[in-house]
DNA sequence: TGCCATCTCTACTGAACTAGTAGAGTTTTA
DNA sequence: TAAAACTCTACTAGTTCAGTAGAGATGGCA
């Protein structure tokens, strides 16, 4: 019942997009996002290069470039990006909705072991298929302002690219 | 969230003797499960040696031998067997009330991948670890006979068992 | 007693998968 | 034009999966 660290890290980095997003920074580096979840940089490039071919975020290249989500949050449904990367959720082929697999006992409609893991699949289904990425933001934004802690992205906590944007605008206004 | 096959058989066997327990054949050999769920003998023999040594099979050896449920198949959690075999339920670490292990997240309460896969192994668990054998074995069965499929292990479902058994009590009364 | 069917235990193995690492290449901006 | 970003392809050490193999122990029966 393992979520790959493949899937783990995606969706890690797109509630990170989610978040920043929703504070006004829709762009982040990929060392940003690597930094922020202590991810293998490379790994993650990996990752959301995926994303991005299955249409869940978009690139912009070069200096200042960087990652941002390519639909709007609540298009995007966890369910879908776990099967991306993961595959099925069905814990057995014969219970899959996307990818059903005959199994080798003799008769499906009458095997224990199926209907068990049909109520799980369905189980896990429901959660998955129907949560999306703009709830989880929400309710992790919620949480964080609810108890105080500093959100990460925001454009108040000074990093050291604002440091450095401030210093050069201030150069250019002398 | 794959169930591996080590788990899948194990469930099947455990099924398979349920069944058979509940039709008056208490113990079944290995050749038998093998033969009836189409799965390589050698690895249902390890399997049925974990199942073994964890207390939820035990074991006649000799001629006549085979395996049968160490215990009522309804104090058999589902859950159990699966957390036995494959490990924790939890898709990971950070969830997981079996094998609990901190991630790398900076904040666990403010998690949202975390509390969106804490939903996720609560789903799985309330179904496996609440269901039982024993209601396998029973949903199963009724099934069977609501639709008039012949039951497997059945005493009047005569095999090569029975032959030999009628023959010889046939001899050894004439 | 000896035979044979059964379980027991240990070791091994090929293939696939996981979680990365490496590095040269391309694009954009300042 | 240099630096900072993303892009693409290849490689890999380690682990897990799903078995296979075979010698050994045990118990029932003739």
């Amino acid at each position: 019942m393992n979520l790959s660290k493949r899937s783990e890290y995606a969706l890690r980095a797109l509630i990170d997009l989610g978040i920043a997003r929703e504070l006004g920074r829709p762009i982040l580096q990929v060392s940003e996002l690597a930094a922020k979840e202590k991810l293998p940089i490379k790994f993650l490039e990996q990752i959301l290069t995926q994303l991005r071919q299955a249409g869940y975020v978009e690139t912009k290249r070069g200096k200042l470039g960087g990652y941002a989500l390519a639909k709007p949050a609540a298009r995007i449904k966890l369910g879908a990006v776990i099967r991306l990367l993961d595959g099925p959720l069905a814990p057995i082929a014969c219970v899959s909705q996307s990818a059903y697999e005959r199994c080798t006992c003799p008769d499906e409609a009458h095997c224990g072991l199926r209907m068990l893991m049909l109520d799980v699949r369905n189980a896990i289904a429901r959660i998955l298929d129907r949560s999306t990425l703009a709830q989880i933001v929400e309710i992790t934004l919620r949480k964080m302002r609810r108890d105080k802690v500093p959100v990460p992205f925001a454009r108040h906590s000074f990093g050291l690219n604002d440091l450095v944007r401030l210093a050069d605008s201030k150069s250019s206004r002398s």
